[in-house]
DNA sequence: CTGAGCGCCTAAAACGTTTTAACGACACGA
DNA sequence: TCGTGTCGTTAAAACGTTTTAGGCGCTCAG
């Protein structure tokens, strides 16, 4: 039995499964002629019986193939006619599936934040959409494990790569990744980093030029994957400028989830400071969001900017321009790091060289109105 | 001949093919058990195989799907134990392709915003990944053309559904839709917005109880899809509290792609509204962006915040509380809208519903630093 | 008259799932 | 002995592409 219905069903003869083949086919050319709009959606097979053509032939033209080079011109142009009059448009999901290519990359940001995420954001969003490709972005919340499973969750869905930004990555993913600002090098991980020791030594030499002495710092945020590199910068840089970076000065703050962001550390880290007494005459916060919210902290207290005390940020947000006194910042070039970041995964993409280990961008100092000379030590 | 070939490659016998299939199984069995790790990435097929199952029932057990009912525990225990243990991971492309489901959805921003967005977005991107979503993004910058491309883009990307952020959208997308913040109401489209009229009702009540009487306003951009409805609100509401809009006062601001953002749209805007010479005590501004920029060349201009000039903004942004001295605003629950967003459009995709025409939700007047009883009128 | 080569096109396999219809085996009642 | 039914399982089609290997019908040289 089975042995007939397994013949039957696949031993016709060429020439009866030609007939059927043929009637299909000028069935569906005649629904498609009838109701062209009333098709649900145009696929290839569509275009194909149209044209009287098969799958194949319309795929090569289409994508012009090298093969389809022996497809008469005439032949090609109905094929673009039509696909055009039928507006045609593949399904990427059956593409993808086949050609193993999905031109979308995962982003990992902490948070979708106001500030530096945002800016690097726009650079990498810049970039992919240049080149065709989407992103799957996902926030983690700089918390290990979840961002461990977007890693894994972003891979099932077919992402080609990943750029992590800012985030403290602990092995080397299974796909090509970049890294923005990232604690450190991992094997195969393209960072992308700003020069750290020049960023140091722009700020503190120019609040050494005002005639700070007592400069308060405050190192980051242990989940911030930046902050172990800016803070060593920051503790080598100063000797060599003739400065000290007193331990008492230098204040841990903490970046929360939702809301608040580093605003708060900020804010009850100018508190700390101030309640322990330990003269200063400047703070180098971490970065913008937490000097600014600093400097709301040092005027709720009393103290005026940049007469008591001078505040220098990091990263020249959006925002830094605008507040009062505008902020004195080390800029970042975000956009371009994300431009940066975007261009180096996409090149590992359709090289497969591995890309380089680091690259290095460079930080410029934008002075505004919250540093000047340094007067009588605030706090003490 | 071709009549031979075919039939040479069908018309094989059942035992035959039978025992074909068996060694190929065995052998493949054995790739899988000799080196589990190499197999480049286990498939359905392999699970399948290496339980001596067919990939039917595999996918019937790991789906849970009712017709698995009558599969014995037993046998799904091992199922279950196997895919664990090879680590399988469906391939969601062909999963997609075949269920016509994609589980994604694209979300359109005029732009990756310091402010509303990035709050909005917060909201969206919690819900979404909550579901098991993941959002595919595209920033128009405001331009028409660029909106519906991408919306066809994303289409082809096979989204579910789109998340519209102050986005003006003129025709029904071919998918479920919602925006947030729309111009107007689009058949089919659910609009999340704020009540502008409660809005502008608690910004200029508060300003008339401060006995401000020549009262600025940026009635917002052209470009921008909430201006319409919260300018209408802002002129209906005025005479109502017995207050004069007076239409040298109402200054047209734009914002700027790239950087700057509404912040020069504000700041040049003040600096129309101060060299006009029609004299104001207050601002009521588009959004605290635009509120901040004028801010900025307020005190530029020398006039002080709240005595000569009274701001007041709309959104309340993460950096809002943060100004100096901080802004008083019209808080839109940001994140929430972005939650209710997701959730709306995700009801849509599973009931198939339509869905409400309009979700609203409730402004909330924050009172900061920048607004105080109204001194003699600026800029007159 | 044959065989090679060319121009044009296509069959079929492949990508990795889900799902429907049905199969073999066995039990049970008539 | 013959349905009838249930149980456990599966073949095969389907989703919509891409791509390889090759087929068919010519022409033209030998």
């Amino acid at each position: 039995m089975s042995n007939d219905s397994l013949s039957r069903h696949f031993c016709i003869t060429n020439s009866i499964y030609s007939t059927l083949k043929r009637r299909a086919k000028r069935e569906s050319l005649a629904f498609v002629k009838r109701s062209p709009d009333v098709s649900k959606k145009i696929r290839l097979k569509d275009v194909a019986d149209y044209l009287d053509l098969s799958p194949a032939t319309v795929s090569l033209v289409l994508n012009r193939s090298p093969v389809a080079d022996s497809i008469p011109k005439r032949t090609q142009e109905r094929v673009f006619a039509a696909a055009k009059k039928l507006d045609y448009r593949p399904n990427l999901l059956a593409r993808s599936l086949r050609k193993q290519r999905t031109f979308s990359v995962g982003v990992l940001v902490p948070e979708i934040s106001e500030g530096y995420a945002a800016g690097i954001m726009r650079g990498v969003e810049h970039h992919l959409s240049q080149k065709g490709y989407f992103y799957l972005l996902a926030s983690h919340r700089s918390k290990p494990d979840l961002l461990e499973e977007y890693l894994a969750v972003l891979k099932d869905r077919s992402v080609e790569g990943f750029i992590l930004l800012a985030s403290r990555i602990e092995s080397t993913p299974e796909l090509p990744a970049v890294a923005v600002s990232s604690h450190r090098q991992l094997e195969g991980v393209t960072n992308v980093v700003i020069d750290h020791d020049l960023a140091a030594r722009l700020a503190l030499q120019h609040l050494k030029d005002l005639g700070h002495e007592r400069i308060a710092v405050f190192p980051g945020a242990p989940d911030n994957a930046d902050a172990e590199d800016r803070w060593r910068a920051i503790r080598e840089t100063a000797p060599r400028l003739g400065l000290e970076i007193r331990p008492e000065l230098a204040i841990e703050i903490t970046g929360e989830d939702y809301g608040g962001g580093f605003y708060k550390g900020g804010y009850t880290g100018a508190q700390r400071l101030m309640a322990s007494g330990a003269p200063f005459t400047a703070l180098f916060a971490f970065n913008d969001i937490s000097a600014i919210g600093a400097m709301r902290a040092f005027l709720d207290a009393g103290s005026k900017i940049p007469e008591d005390v001078s505040v220098v940020g990091f990263d020249d947000i959006q925002s830094a321009a605008f507040h009062n006194p505008g902020l004195t910042t080390v800029r970042q070039p975000l956009r371009e790091m994300g431009i940066l970041a975007a261009k180096t995964l996409l090149e590992r993409l359709s090289n497969g060289s591995p890309g380089p280990d680091v690259v290095t961008v460079k930080p410029e100092l934008i002075v505004r109105g919250t540093t000047g000379t340094a007067g009588r030590a605030a706090g003490g």
